[in-house]
DNA sequence: TCATTAACACGGG
DNA sequence: CCCGTGTTAATGA
C-alpha cells in the first residue's frame, strides 16, 4: 500500500501538517525512514541503545515496564499521530530505553535519526513544541496508570483494559487469551478467568477460545 | 477477604 | 495430543 515515497508522504502531511511546518516535513521526508512493521514486534526493549524516534503513522504500540522477575506491566498505548517521548531522551543525553515497546497490531511509523531530532530542536519550533507536547501528554498517561495501579481494583482496571483494546484494536472482537490478559495486568489467570466468567454473566461480553466479544464497553 | 499456586478435567483443533 | 479454559483446594498476605 505505502510501498512508495509518495504514499507516505502523503500520510505523514494528513497527519502532521497542522503540528509541523512545512519545510520541516520536506526535511522530514529527506531524512525519516519509513517503516511498516508486523503485531508483536519488539521495537524497543528495557536496556536498549535508542539512536531514532517513531512517529507513528497508523496502528498502535503497546508500552511495558518489567519487573525486577521480567515479567511485563502494561503502561499505556501509543496511537497514531503519537510518538514515543521515552525515546525523545534522546534529546537530553540518556541513550538507554527504560521501557518495552512492542506492536500492537500492524504499524507504519517513520523513524528520525537521534542526531537530525536534536538538529530540529534548535531549527524548527514546531519540532521542539511537539516533542514538549508529546512529553506532556506522554506524562499524564503515565499518571493514569499509576492510579490505576494504586488506586482502583482488579475488576476496574480488566472493564478499563477490555474498553483500551476495543479502542486501539477498533474491533469488539478481541482475539487474546485469558494468559495475555493475566500478563499485561500482571496478575494469574485463574483470577482473569473468573472476572470474565462474571463480566460474562452480566451480560457484558461473551467468552469464546481465544477471543472475547464485548457488548458493552 | 482476596490473590496466587498447583492441580485437575474438559473439549476443540 | 496440545493448549486454552473453567474450577477447586491449599496457602499466604
Amino acid at each position: 500500500m505505502t510501498s512508495n515515497p509518495i504514499d507516505w508522504h502523503q500520510q505523514a502531511r494528513a497527519r502532521f501538517s497542522g503540528i509541523l511546518e512545512a519545510p520541516l516535513l520536506e526535511d522530514l521526508f529527506i531524512h525519516g525512514h519509513h517503516m511498516r512493521v508486523p503485531e508483536g514486534t519488539m521495537l524497543m526493549d528495557v536496556g536498549q541503545h535508542m539512536d531514532a524516534v517513531p512517529l507513528l503513522l497508523e496502528g498502535a504500540i503497546k508500552i511495558m515496564r518489567l519487573d525486577p522477575e521480567g515479567d511485563e506491566i502494561l503502561l499505556y498505548f501509543l496511537e497514531s499521530g503519537d510518538s514515543c517521548a521515552l525515546s525523545m531522551g534522546t534529546y537530553m543525553g540518556s541513550t538507554k530505553s527504560s521501557i518495552r515497546a512492542v506492536t500492537e497490531r500492524d504499524t507504519t511509523l517513520v523513524m528520525v535519526p537521534a542526531a537530525v531530532g536534536q538538529t530540529w530542536m534548535r531549527t524548527f519550533p514546531s519540532w521542539s513544541a511537539f516533542v514538549m507536547e508529546s512529553y506532556q501528554s506522554r506524562l499524564e498517561e503515565m499518571l493514569t496508570a499509576i492510579d490505576a495501579l494504586a488506586f482502583m481494583d482488579l475488576p476496574t482496571r480488566l472493564k478499563r483494559y477490555l474498553s483500551d483494546k476495543v479502542k486501539i484494536q477498533g474491533d469488539t472482537k478481541l482475539h487474546t487469551t485469558h494468559q495475555d490478559i493475566a500478563n499485561d495486568l500482571h496478575t494469574s489467570r485463574v483470577v482473569i478467568s473468573r472476572l470474565l466468567k462474571s463480566l460474562e454473566r452480566e451480560g457484558i461480553l461473551s467468552l469464546h477460545r481465544n477471543a472475547v466479544h464485548m457488548h458493552e464497553f
